[in-house]
DNA sequence: CCTTATGCCTGAATGC
DNA sequence: TGCATTCAGGCATAAG
């Protein structure tokens, strides 16, 4: 599932080849992929566009359409952007299709939950889902202070602060099972239980685990894939995401599953207090 | 305001 | 083997 890591992986993959590039036509195999602005469509106002820089803010990645237009991509579960050089059929769960004055993009979503949006570059960040979001964890902005203050006296779970993008934008459920477990946090402590120590632990390892998923390309745990068809290779590293039943890593015991906030969960009973 | 539940989706894994 | 159920989970929205 595309995190942090994973967008800006497929952000730094498809850049180099769409950057400069004009987008040619669109072919919508499923309409719902995309929203559009206004009474316009959503075909009719990127054609001809060229995508002058790609950005990324949490787990959104941002397309600088030329005539001042912004196409917002949200990737959620199983959302794909996958750039082809030669002209290629659109595979079993492509939705859109943009050919390109070189190569194609297509935008694979199997369970249909991604979307791309249209929206003036001038109000892009007036979106109700971007405004929102909290600070880039890889950006100055986000200091143990800043962090502190936002998880302020929360009493839910450190976990559900962690997966709201708006206390700070861009985990999702496996780089939060990996930060807490590198802070030794357990995840149901309540957020204004956590003491000053331990919260600058959980911040520099938020920051470490991003910049490792990133240094690693992502995680392909299942389903994601960077912008060339390449697998991640973070899902070697990971210590407790996807390992319930196996040896902590660092203690030994077996790593227990719960459910917190309606997500698996999973920890280590030992190492996490 | 807050917390919790639901809907969106398909395919892999599991249960009988 | 086949069929039904469960699970995966980000986020908007509804309900309590």
């Amino acid at each position: 599932m595309p995190e942090l890591p994973e967008v800006e992986t497929i952000r730094r993959t498809l850049a180099e080849h769409v950057s400069g590039r004009t987008i040619k036509a669109v072919e919508l195999y499923w309409p719902d992929a995309v929203v559009s602005w206004g009474n316009l469509g959503f075909t009719e106002i990127v054609s001809g566009r060229m995508i002058e820089g790609l950005g990324r803010r949490g787990k959104y990645l941002l397309f600088g359409l030329s005539g001042g237009w912004t196409l917002v991509a949200h990737m959620r579960m199983t959302g794909r952007l996958l750039y082809y050089k030669q002209a290629e059929l659109p595979a079993k769960h492509t939705h859109v299709l943009f050919r390109l004055d070189q190569g194609e993009l297509h935008f694979n979503d199997v369970r249909k939950f991604g979307r791309l949006v249209a929206v003036p570059t001038s109000e892009h960040l007036l979106l109700p889902s971007l405004a929102k979001l909290g600070p880039e964890p890889l950006e100055s902005v986000f200091t143990p202070e800043v962090f502190s203050q936002r998880l302020g006296t929360q009493k839910r779970p450190i976990k559900s602060a962690l997966l709201d993008q708006e206390v700070v934008a861009g985990l999702g459920n496996i780089y939060a099972d990996e930060a807490l477990f590198l802070a030794h946090v357990n995840p149901w402590r309540p957020g204004h239980s956590l003491n000053e120590r331990e919260i600058q632990a959980l911040h520099g390892a938020i920051v470490k685990v991003l910049r490792a998923g990133i240094a690693a390309q992502g995680t392909s745990f299942r389903d994601y894939r960077d912008a060339n068809g390449e697998k991640g290779a973070f899902q070697e590293q990971l210590y407790v995401y996807g390992r319930a039943g196996k040896p902590c890593r660092d203690c030994g015991r077996p790593l227990e599953k719960g459910r917190l906030g309606g997500r698996t969960t999973v920890f280590c009973p030992r190492c996490q207090h």
